[in-house]
DNA sequence: GCATGTCAAGTTGTG
DNA sequence: CACAACTTGACATGC
């Protein structure tokens, strides 16, 4: 079992800075460029920064934010790492961080946000999404991430359309990107049960989000799924990835959907306990939930098996 | 200095 | 029909 990271932190003293489209255009390119330029460094030298702050704290995993270049895809604004005037300098913090990740065997992965849609009708969406996709797979070779996750998308009424449009599009990604690219179950749209059979037939590895799974269940117990999971990475000879949280106002009324600042031990799956795989803690108290939950599961692998 | 509103993008469900 | 939820805090602005 190896735990991860994601993005942030709550206490350690690592800071992702950014900028908006709307304040870079107040600006001459020249100037939006060296401003670009400092944020970029700072982004890539706190990245180094939170691999050795998580390789102290004992965790094995980085999910790595996608702003990590701020506006980099940006139709107006977008630019890339040739443009700055220390991108050289910003490529070998990279290529530090890559050797960094690889020699104390830290995980790093992807997972961009609700703006990637490969599954949308709206071929203007789609030519976004994979734009942004091919940003995060430059970003993924350069520091050495191997795996882009995403959520299969829109309904549009009709899943089995909006999975074939997704299918579709693989062949127009680089082998940066679709060597990576991995499928995850949703809290609305899709299931495990959805996404498990489509994964297997195109060779997609499928990340199992327990806590997505119990907001919109499908039959599958968490054993199940989580088997079912695991198969689907074999031929990759990388290790599955599950992702846990809890819910912020418990699993009795309201909606369970927001994250809680720590996991609920009882929500953690008893299947997973000393399984090979990645588990990615998505809470708000970010590297302190990790830690407490990594104290208590220590606890439970000691306990007698029953 | 500090508080507050803003921020590229998609889709779905709710009020 | 409009807006909030996903998740999220840092930044820009204005007092």
């Amino acid at each position: 079992m190896r735990f991860g990271l994601c993005c942030l932190f709550k206490k350690e003293p690592v800071l992702f800075r950014t900028t908006t489209a709307k304040s870079l255009l107040s600006l001459p390119r020249e100037v939006q460029l060296q401003k670009l330029s400092a944020i970029c460094f700072h982004n890539a030298s706190n990245l180094h920064l939170a691999l050795e702050t998580v390789q102290r704290l004992g965790i094995g995993a980085f999910r790595i934010m996608s702003p990590l270049f701020p506006r980099m895809t940006h139709p107006a604004v977008g630019y890339f790492l040739e443009d700055l005037p220390e991108g050289e300098k910003i490529r070998q913090k990279m290529e530090e961080t890559r050797i960094f990740a690889r020699k104390n065997d830290i995980r790093l992965s992807f997972h961009p946000d609700q703006f990637v849609v490969l599954s949308s009708p709206h071929s203007q969406v789609v030519a976004n999404s994979i734009r942004e996709l091919e940003y995060h797979g430059m970003l993924a070779d350069a520091v050495g991430a191997d795996v882009i996750n995403i959520h299969a998308g829109g309904v549009y009424g009709d899943k089995f359309g909006a999975l074939q449009r997704l299918k579709d599009i693989l062949p127009d990604l680089s082998a940066a990107v679709r060597k990576r690219l991995t499928l995850e179950n949703d809290d609305v749209s899709y299931t495990p049960r959805d996404l498990l059979s489509f994964c297997e037939r195109f060779s997609i590895p499928f990340v199992y989000d327990v806590h997505h799974h119990r907001c919109l269940p499908d039959g599958l117990s968490v054993e199940q799924a989580t088997n079912l999971a695991q198969d689907s990475w074999k031929e990759t000879g990388k290790e599955l990835y599950g992702h846990v949280s809890s819910p912020r106002s418990g699993w009795q009324g309201g909606n369970p959907k927001p994250h809680a600042d720590y996991i609920d031990p009882t929500d953690f799956p008893a299947c997973w306990l000393g399984r090979k795989m990645t588990i990615d803690v998505e809470a708000k108290a970010k590297e302190l939930a990790v830690i407490a939950l990594m104290d208590q599961m220590k606890g439970r692998l000691d306990a007698p098996v029953r």
